[in-house]
DNA sequence: GCCGTTTTCGGCCCGACTGTTTTCAGTCG
């Protein structure tokens, strides 16, 4: 399913140049709509900025360019006179009047609340106007006072539901999706590396480690140069307050969201010491804790004035030079997550090393991913193309089966038909097989949405849980087991379901779980989308220890996301996944041996 | 607010579940 209400994810032209992106104007569209709702707007007219929000989303070029190249916004579909000219606004001023009207009217921290599963705008209006509530501390407060639940509709449960969450959300808030901190600290540090003396600038911290989520953006910097280095951090223009500077760091408050401030922080080192600074700035705290014991057993103290022996520098111009003075192999800045235990697998007087960790461009192909038959913005052939693009060398279509009906899911009929347009296209594409499947979603009765018949004669089968997540274990452990003993089903499609800081996961028995997938020969996925990275490191390491072969695919629901499967290959690398633990690293025939069905 | 006209308003993706009710509004996807 889309996630257009998701935090933006800034592109690539979306930073520094100053162009507003179109991730940037799908999120401003969204966060009007949620206004709009929230004060009990024509619903009529909310649907028109969601729907011009998706659109914008699915361009596949900046809008900005379209001006520029004299294309009308209103050619775009749902996009008519005022919504054209509120996006035109918005890419010169950086807003516009209705949204800035709403926002006087909501305060940010009523929005916020839509966050909370169970909470939709109707629910969140009354909570604002009746009970003048504006945050969650305040909606905290009028739970514990029995206040909401005084409310017409609201009632015991409404409350608890909250308070479940409650955390959950805080910490969405708090931090931010890896997909949105990566772009804005690579940014950071190309500012940086042009300066002056610079030799190496790279964003470090839980960024560098590919964490799920980011607090603040963390830089380490090598320069002759320091203050210069600083200088061009503190004076990019995302920078809009700095909040601690000296010779050689600074620390300063970032806007990319309203109401969201982000905190980044740089630190500029010598070049002798550059590999000393990048493994004290990428940390983690536990793992150069455990570091320090195995260099201080060969006499080595780590600064970030480099590494010293009796005072005297050792070399630590690379974070090599360094782990081989302690004694052992590399280690990924995926894999410095934990302590000791790393450290002893890659040491090098046992003969150890750390297993080569799957890297970007591994992929051969990407098996789910959605067509304008259900909610995707893309044709069969459009999408195939965009794999050939990105040097895949097949894809499956899996739109949705019919219970999302909201995206348009198929029944066995379309999909018969969806699959003899698949047939044709296969035909005439040369360079990308184009597997016919289906996203089918396990109901809430433990059965699957189509009949084995059909299943039967899809080439992929991904299930998966869309409704009914927060059903007791024992119901989601059922509907589970149904899929993984099902024998079409190749594969659990993002299996806990979770949205990081948004929603928690389905309660999973995951010791079960993973062992019937492992029994049954059922693949399962990691779903690349940012906001799902599911299965989480933790349980694709636990699947990969069970010999269960591990996807990873992108959800694609246009053809600019296909084979964009950049954090799930991220998170893989944190589960410490090879290559050959990734099935879609094989080409179509060595990956189909591994299904079930076969 | 958009769209599509039998040109200027009326219709606009939907089905199931949940928690609140006592017949249904709101939420979810």
């Amino acid at each position: 399913m889309t996630a257009a209400d998701g935090p933006p994810t800034p592109a690539a032209g979306d930073l520094g140049d100053g162009a507003m992106g179109n991730g940037t104007i799908a999120a401003r569209l969204t966060e009007l709509a949620d206004l709009l709702e929230i004060a009990d707007a024509n619903p009529f007219r909310v649907r028109a900025y969601r729907s011009a929000a998706r659109t914008f989303k699915g361009l596949p070029k900046p809008a900005a360019e379209l001006l520029i190249a004299g294309t009308p916004l209103t050619s775009l579909k749902g996009v008519g006179k005022d919504l054209a000219a509120n996006v035109a606004t918005l890419l010169q001023t950086g807003t516009f009047d209705s949204l800035e009207q709403a926002r006087d009217a909501i305060p940010p921290g009523v929005r916020t609340m839509l966050r909370l599963p169970g909470l939709g705008p109707k629910k969140v209006g009354a909570i604002f106007r009746d009970l003048g509530v504006d945050t969650l501390e305040g909606l905290e407060a009028a739970i514990a006072d029995g206040s909401l639940a005084g409310l017409p509709g609201f009632g015991k449960k409404t409350g608890e539901t909250v308070l479940k969450n409650l955390a959950l959300v805080r910490e969405g808030i708090a931090r931010s999706l890896l997909a949105r901190s990566l772009p804005i600290a690579e940014s950071l540090a190309d500012a940086v590396r042009a300066a002056a003396g610079t030799t190496a600038c790279e964003p470090v911290g839980s960024v560098r480690r590919r964490r799920e989520t980011v607090g603040d953006v963390d830089l380490s910097a090598a320069s002759t140069d320091p203050p210069a280095a600083v200088e061009a951090f503190c004076t990019h223009p995302l920078v809009v307050e700095i909040v601690e500077r000296t010779e050689r760091t600074a620390r300063v408050r970032l806007t990319v969201d309203p109401g969201r401030p982000t905190d980044a922080e740089l630190v500029v080192n010598a070049p002798a010491a550059w590999g000393a600074g990048l493994i004290l700035g990428t940390g983690s705290k536990m793992h150069v804790a455990a570091l320090r014991d195995w260099l201080s057993a060969a006499d080595l103290t780590l600064g970030d004035d480099g590494l010293r022996r009796d005072g005297a520098l050792v070399d630590s111009r690379t974070e090599e030079a360094v782990y081989a003075a302690a004694g052992v192999a590399f280690i990924p800045p995926e894999l410095r997550e934990g302590g000791n235990g790393v450290l002893r697998v890659a040491d090098l007087e046992r003969g150890g090393g750390l297993p080569e960790l799957i890297a970007q461009g591994d992929l051969k192909g990407d098996l789910h991913m959605h067509t304008t038959a259900s909610d995707g913005a893309g044709t069969i052939r459009e999408m195939a193309a965009a794999a050939k693009e990105r040097g895949l060398s097949y894809i499956a279509i899996t739109d949705h089966s019919k219970r999302v009906t909201m995206a348009n899911g198929l029944d066995a009929d379309r999909l018969r038909a969806h699959w003899r347009a698949i047939d044709a296209a296969n035909v005439t594409t040369r360079g990308v097989r184009i597997l016919k499947g289906i996203e089918c979603d396990i109901l809430e009765d433990a059965t699957l949405d189509l009949p084995d018949d059909v299943l039967a004669d899809a080439d992929w089968v991904v299930a998966v849980l869309h409704y009914g997540l927060g059903q007791p274990r024992e119901q989601i452990m059922k509907r589970l087991t149904t899929a993984l003993e099902s024998p079409h089903v190749d594969c659990i499609g993002h299996p806990s379901g979770r949205l990081i800081g948004k929603r928690p996961g389905a309660d999973i028995d995951w010791d079960a779980f993973l062992d019937r997938a492992a029994s049954t020969g059922t693949l399962l996925e990691i779903n690349a989308a940012p906001e799902r990275l599911d299965l989480s490191a933790e349980y694709a390491r636990a699947a990969a220890d069970r010999g269960i072969p591990i996807v990873i695919n992108t959800d694609a629901h246009a053809p600019s996301a296909v084979g964009a499967a950049t954090w799930g290959v991220y998170q893989a690398r944190r589960a410490g996944l090879t290559a050959d633990a990734v099935a879609n690293t094989r080409d179509w025939p060595a990956m189909k041996a591994l299904l079930k069905r076969d």
